[in-house]
Order: C-alpha cells, then sequence, then structure tokens
RNA sequence: GGCGGGAUAGCCAAGUGGUAAGGCACGGCUCUGCAAAAGCUGCAUCGUCGGUUCGAUUCCGACUCUCGCCUCCA
C-alpha cells in the first residue's frame, strides 16, 4: 500500500511519489519558527505534524532531507531588538536554542539542515535580481522591490494556486491603509524593504540599495538552495497558506520558470480549552509553562499526536491529565515484556507461537499511509495493547515471544516517537519505607501497612503488589 | 463581503450508504488482606429540518452554531 497524503495543490488525497526516478530520495520543507519568542502549544502541533510526517516517510523507505529554516530576520525581531537594546544575534540567538531544546524534548527529529535567512542574504539579493531581470518585480520609489503579481500573471502564471483568489471582493481597502509602503498595486508584496532608520543598524548592502529581505522571500531561496528548484514536500500551518506559501510559489516559479513544490501539507490550528488560544484568555501556553505545571514533553507530544493533522484540535489540560494515564497503560504493558524478557516465566506451559502475538507495525503503517491517521495508529497500539495484556494474564506469552513485542514496538515507536518513560529510579529513603511497609505486610499488620502506602502516595510514590514481589512507581 | 474547514457519548477523537474505532473519566465483576495494575463487562442512533435511497451519521439542499484565511500569525 502506498502512502497517501492531502495535497493542497490538488485540494485532495493523493499517492505520494517522488520526484527522484529512483523513487527513493525525497526533499521535504518546513516554514520553520520566527525566533523573536518562546514557541506557543500551537506552533508545536504544526512542528511536530512535520515529524510526524518525516518519520513516516521514513517508515515507508524514503531517504528524507529535511530542511526547516530559522527565520532570524523580520519586523517584530527587530522591533524587539529595538526594545529590549540588544542586538540582532544574541536576541534571536536566545530564542532559536530555546526553541532547539524543546523541539528536541518533543522528541522531534532535528531537521538535517536549518538554514538562517541571515546567511542567505546573497541567495536572497541573487532570486530577487532573477525576478527584477524577467520583469516581475520592481523597484518603488522608497528604494524596496516588490513581486508584480499583474507581470506574473501577465506570464501566464497562475497566482492562487492553493486557494482560490478573488480580489474584487477581498477587503481590499484594510490591505491599502494598513500598508505603509509604495507598491504599484495592493496585492503585491515586498522582496526588499529599504531600510529606515527605525531599523537601527541591521541591514544589509544590496544592488537595490540597503535593507532587508522581505518575509517571503527566504523560503524560496533557502528551500531552492538547499532542496533545488523544485523538490516534493513543503509543509507549515494552514495560516501560511497564504500569502505566504502563495507568494513562495509565485517568486520560485516566476524566477525559475519551474514548477516550485510537489506537495503543499498544510496543519490545522488548535483551540484551547475550546477557545482560540490568547494571552488576555490565559490560554495561552509555551511548553515551558506545561512543563512548569508538571506536566512532561512526551505527554505534550503524545496529546498533539491524538487527532489528525487536518482537523481543528481541542487541546486542553485535562486532555493532557488524560495523555498521562493513556501513556501509562502503554508504558505498563511495556514493562511487563520487559519483564519478561529478562527474567522468563518458566511456569509458563504454552506452546503457542510467536504469531499469536499479534502485529502491531504493520497496522500502524497501514493507518499512517492513509492520509496520516494517526487516531486510527493509536487505536492500532490500544488494541495491540490489550492483546499483550490478554495473552500475559494468561500466561501464554513466553521470553522469546516478549521480546519478539518489544521488537514490534521498536519499530513502530521510530514514526510514533512516544519512546519510554523515563523510569525513575526510588531514592533510598522510598525503598526503606516500601521494605518497612513489606514486613509489616508479612506481620498482617495492614494497618501499618495501609498507613505506609498513603505516606508512599503523600511522598510521590505508588506502591504496587506482584507475585513477584513490589513495584514501585513515581507519580 | 469573498474563500475554506468543523459540528459524533461527560471530555478528546476515528470512521462507514446497511444501525458507530480508540483513549480519558465513570459503574459492575474477577484478582487482591485492602489497593494498584491487568482481564471481563456496562455506557452514543452521529447539530436542526428536508431530499435521494430498500436503507444515511455517512450523499444532496437549507438552516443554526462554530473555527480559520483575506492584515503579523503554526
Amino acid at each position: 500500500m502506498a502512502l497517501k497524503l492531502f495535497n493542497t495543490l490538488a485540494r485532495s488525497v493523493q499517492e505520494f511519489a517522488p520526484l527522484d526516478p529512483a523513487g527513493k530520495k525525497v526533499g521535504l520543507y518546513c516554514c520553520g519558527p520566527t525566533v523573536y519568542d518562546f514557541a506557543h502549544i500551537g506552533n508545536w502541533r504544526t512542528f511536530v505534524f512535520a515529524d510526524l510526517v518525516r518519520r513516516t516517510l521514513e517508515f515507508s523507505g524514503y531517504d528524507v532531507k529535511h530542511v526547516m529554516n530559522i527565520t532570524d530576520i523580520e519586523d517584530k525581531i527587530i522591533q524587539r531588538v529595538r526594545e529590549n537594546k540588544t542586538t540582532l544575534r544574541e536576541f534571536t540567538g536566545k530564542f532559536e536554542t530555546a526553541f532547539l531544546d524543546d523541539l528536541k524534548a518533543l522528541n522531534c527529529k532535528e531537521p538535517h539542515v536549518k538554514p538562517h535567512a541571515t546567511e542567505y542574504i546573497a541567495e536572497i539579493i541573487s532570486l530577487i535580481e532573477k525576478l527584477v531581470a524577467r520583469g516581475v518585480a520592481y523597484k518603488a520609489p522608497d528604494g524596496s522591490v516588490y513581486f508584480s503579481i499583474a507581470k506574473y500573471q501577465g506570464c501566464g502564471c497562475h497566482y492562487g494556486q492553493l486557494l482560490k483568489l478573488n480580489f474584487d471582493e477581498m477587503r481590499a481597502g484594510e490591505r491599502v491603509s494598513s500598508d505603509e509602503y509604495e507598491k504599484e498595486s495592493v496585492a503585491d508584496f515586498a522582496l526588499w524593504k529599504a531600510r529606515v532608520p527605525d531599523d537601527g543598524d541591521i541591514f544589509w548592502p544590496s544592488p537595490f540599495g540597503e535593507g532587508r529581505p522581505g518575509w517571503h522571500i527566504e523560503c524560496s531561496a533557502m528551500s531552492m538552495k538547499v532542496l533545488g528548484e523544485s523538490f516534493d514536500l513543503h509543509l507549515g500551518g494552514e495560516d501560511l497558506k497564504f500569502p505566504h506559501h502563495e507568494d513562495e510559489i509565485a517568486q520560485s516559479e516566476g524566477a525559475t520558470g519551474k514548477p516550485f513544490v510537489k506537495y503543499w501539507l498544510h496543519g490545522a490550528h488548535l483551540l484551547v480549552e475550546g477557545k482560540k488560544m490568547s494571552k488576555s484568555l490565559g490560554n495561552y501556553f509555551t511548553l515551558r509553562d506545561l512543563v512548569a505545571k508538571g506536566f512532561t514533553a512526551r505527554e505534550v507530544r503524545y496529546l498533539l499526536l491524538t487527532a489528525h493533522y487536518r482537523e481543528t484540535f481541542n487541546f486542553t489540560l485535562d486532555g493532557l491529565t488524560g495523555a498521562k494515564s493513556a501513556l501509562a497503560r502503554i508504558d505498563e504493558c511495556l514493562g511487563k515484556l520487559r519483564d519478561i524478557a529478562a527474567h522468563g516465566r518458566p511456569e509458563s506451559q504454552s506452546q503457542i507461537t510467536p504469531g499469536e502475538v499479534p502485529f502491531l507495525k504493520e497496522s500502524v503503517a497501514i493507518s499512517l499511509q492513509d492520509d496520516l491517521n494517526i487516531s486510527a495508529a493509536w487505536a492500532n497500539v490500544f488494541e495491540w495493547v490489550r492483546s499483550v495484556n490478554r495473552l500475559i494474564v494468561e500466561n501464554k506469552i513466553k521470553p522469546e515471544h516478549a521480546l519478539y513485542a518489544l521488537k514490534d514496538w521498536e519499530t513502530t515507536d521510530s514514526v510514533l516517537g512516544i519512546g519510554a518513560n523515563a523510569a525513575a529510579e526510588a531514592p533510598t529513603e522510598i525503598i526503606a519505607l516500601a521494605d518497612a511497609r513489606t514486613e509489616a505486610k508479612k506481620a498482617k499488620d495492614f494497618k501499618r501497612a495501609d498507613a505506609i502506602r498513603d505516606e508512599l502516595k503523600a511522598k510521590g510514590w505508588v506502591v504496587e503488589d506482584s507475585p513477584k514481589g513490589i513495584k514501585l512507581k513515581k507519580l
């Protein structure tokens, strides 16, 4: 079964076929962060989605080159650099580091290439020159360079590939009033922004005069430089369809005359507690905020991965608590398998073959190949967990079966990226208490045993009895 | 105003023209000294109104509500 993905260009689910004639190499570009602040949970949904796309491609056997840009020059950045009386590099460096730390905490695979806009000024300038030479860009009286949509369309190019555009019906008035630049047409967008006093020392020389790149041009310049003039996949949040991605297409195809990207994938936004996230509503969370509330990045990743990427997802704190329980169910099952694999169960008399332990990786692969149906994939996982638990109860899992099941899980998890729970080592004080409880139990002093159990719970540890002894788990 | 998504149990969320996956929460049973974990088990006719059909939650239309883009935005 082949991988199928929803291509915004076609507005439909299509079978994925890479540009590579050998059908092996895949170029993947995802619009990265603009580093002016800590990324919020909505941003993370998109990056976790991108990670799932990459992992699914790799799981399907493709050799993926994953590129994610870091936008380190932009209006808001300049404004904040000025407000904070710092330097561009220092300011953006801080948030880039935080971003990459969080990305790692969420177990997102690191992109192979992370180009910075400020390191691609030369490529950006040469791309703009190409557009000017082809007559689809012009220099305005204010010194900025704009992309002319009319000229572009005049060349027979199609502007509006990702969505239906109707300029007559658009709220053009608002655009004009909010725009301070001297464009020929309201729909035109800046490729190069002329230096203004507020920019301070943040500018670069260019054949068009001192200034800085516009917002969209960096992605065209960097993606084509790293992945070629035509590449396979370009991802981003749904809000980027227009104008950002549409403008990227125009700039790129306007310069090269070649198709820019074969498949465009867009991730939907999320709501938090049923409402649009906003700082004033108090439902605006960064990953750090959630960690401070006692949740783990692993739980956040799981929760972000419970819904289909094209559906608006309602992210809630209750949902995170539920994620903790759901993960514990998986961890519990894996822990039992590890115990069996490690110690064996000599009393097991069953003559089952490994084939009786259900396969997981195939069913998950099939679910994900259907336009990343992650919800169905989790259903596969939990059905597997129940089957395995049942076999364990029935004493039908031998060490070799457990090893086999764990291997199957490991392969499956290479695409889910949930990983193992960081099993906390109990401190000696806790172990001593647990031992005291065991002694009390032996003496049939259950009152004391229960009191110790409550004490352990108050200290954040749960003690479970089993035929093989006690087990301590961190709450 | 233009364009595009949604509305499925207490919550989150898949899916299908033939009476609805999975997770969380909740109830019952088994196991347990009691728990926990685990197993078994119970819990929805899919926003409203029409239409097509032998039959619709699934297709079509209308309506209501809701979210997004059109302006910086994941």
